[in-house]
DNA sequence: CCCACCCAAATTGCATACAACATTGCTCAT
DNA sequence: ATGAGCAATGTTGTATGCAATTTGGGTGGG
């Protein structure tokens, strides 16, 4: 007999990683906040040899920065920085729509489809929803191809640019977005493999371009994080 | 003032990362081998604290597959998983190739011209020199873009590269690339950006296509980790 | 003979304790 | 007043101990 749910999902350092992990791209962590291992153990109702393992794999992805002796911090990339993950991400996404074109299910349409229509609706609403479905967009389209690879490390790069544009962007750059995933849909559908690769090469250049000013941001770390400790299920 | 030599590199865990890095590529751990955390720790001279930590970063990087409860193991990729392992390569690797082009400094074009000259010394020699120094052309050259997620994420590819080729190579497939290594550099210098990228391609391509018998391996964990312990300074 | 069950050994999951290091603020001599 | 040195504090680095889970083998019933 197979249980059918083990204990929440994979294990708690999984869910301290996620948690933070959400509470970086909604910005509720902002670029460049501290993140003591004891005080985010706290506000998780953990220890700190989960939040360590969680930081670690913070810092493999890249959203934070994890210096010696020194504690942990939400990265602060520099604008250099965000020039090459852009390059990165031209790269890899060209690859995504070349791998997808005309090779969408119609499941996996419909599921776009809806996806954009979420994102539609959530552009009046709550800004850091918009901003994180904008993000997905970009992911559901990379685990779509089916290469568990290329999905992940178009995951990172799409969340470290959500760095960037914390740091860099203008406040509601995300929005404007929404019509050219609705085209590049449309190409993909089409099959028309060039016109796809070429709609995300400028949507992605068009996100670029907006990275102009920045912006500072301040929290309590144990307040920002008591929503996320109860939607992962810790506490 | 600046100190000299803080603590040997940069930290222990690190230190534990790389002995295990070098013993999975160098194949003295092979794919499917099981790493339990206490005999790591004991070949090492180490906690399992730190052993975790390093696991963790490894299961990161996609060599080692970490499963909850049950241990980690040396990754055994499927055959698919390196056909798209290989078409991510060959989207990063043009980029690196598209980025180089013509800009190679002297001191760079002397670096790479001694590492080839490197990898044909060791053809004759010892043969897990001889994959190590493949392999890391390529790291090299993606380094050498400045961009520090390229450099990463093809760092990664090509470590799991060699997981796929130890599983499903022939024996001595990679003697045989240091001449396109050589013409590839050709182009970059030359600064015939298309040739670089065909060159490189038709490199990888002629890689995926050596892949086709499987071998086994065994070993003592203690055994196979003592000489990287003593190279880390652990132990 | 085979299968289900259960117990023992080994291993991971997690927390806690202590040691090492960095940082801050204070004291004291100049 | 000012800067060097030092003590106090807070934080990270690492080891170890205990609980929880898996695994393999043995035992008894069918």
């Amino acid at each position: 007999m197979r249980r059918l749910e083990k204990k929440g999902n994979g294990g708690r350092a999984q869910a301290v990683h996620r948690a933070l992990k959400r509470a970086i791209l909604d910005q509720a962590l902002g670029p460049g906040v501290k993140l003591p291992e004891d005080s985010i153990g706290e506000g998780l109702g953990v220890s700190r040899t989960l939040v360590r393992e969680a930081l670690v794999r913070l810092s493999e992805e890249g959203l934070v920065e994890l210096r010696p002796n020194r504690g942990a911090a939400v990265a602060t990339p520099s604008l250099e920085e965000g020039q090459d993950l852009f390059s990165t991400r031209f790269a890899l996404e060209r690859l995504v729509t070349e791998t997808l074109s005309g090779r969408l299910t119609t499941a996996q349409q419909m599921q776009l489809k809806e996806h954009i229509a979420a994102e539609e609706a959530a552009r009046s609403g709550d800004s850091s929803a918009s901003i994180r479905l904008a993000g997905e967009f970009h992911t559901l389209l990379a685990s779509m191809t089916g290469n568990a690879t290329l999905a992940r490390f178009v995951n990172e790069l799409v969340s470290r640019s959500s760095l960037i544009l914390a740091l860099y962007g203008r406040p509601h750059s995300s929005e404007c977005a929404v019509s050219e995933h609705h085209e590049i849909l449309g190409a993909l559908v089409a099959g028309d493999q060039k016109r796809a690769a070429n709609l995300m090469i400028h949507h992605l250049e068009s996100i670029t371009t907006r990275a102009v000013l920045p912006r500072d941001r301040h929290a309590d770390i144990r307040d920002a994080l008591s929503s996320y400790a109860a939607s992962e299920g810790l506490g």
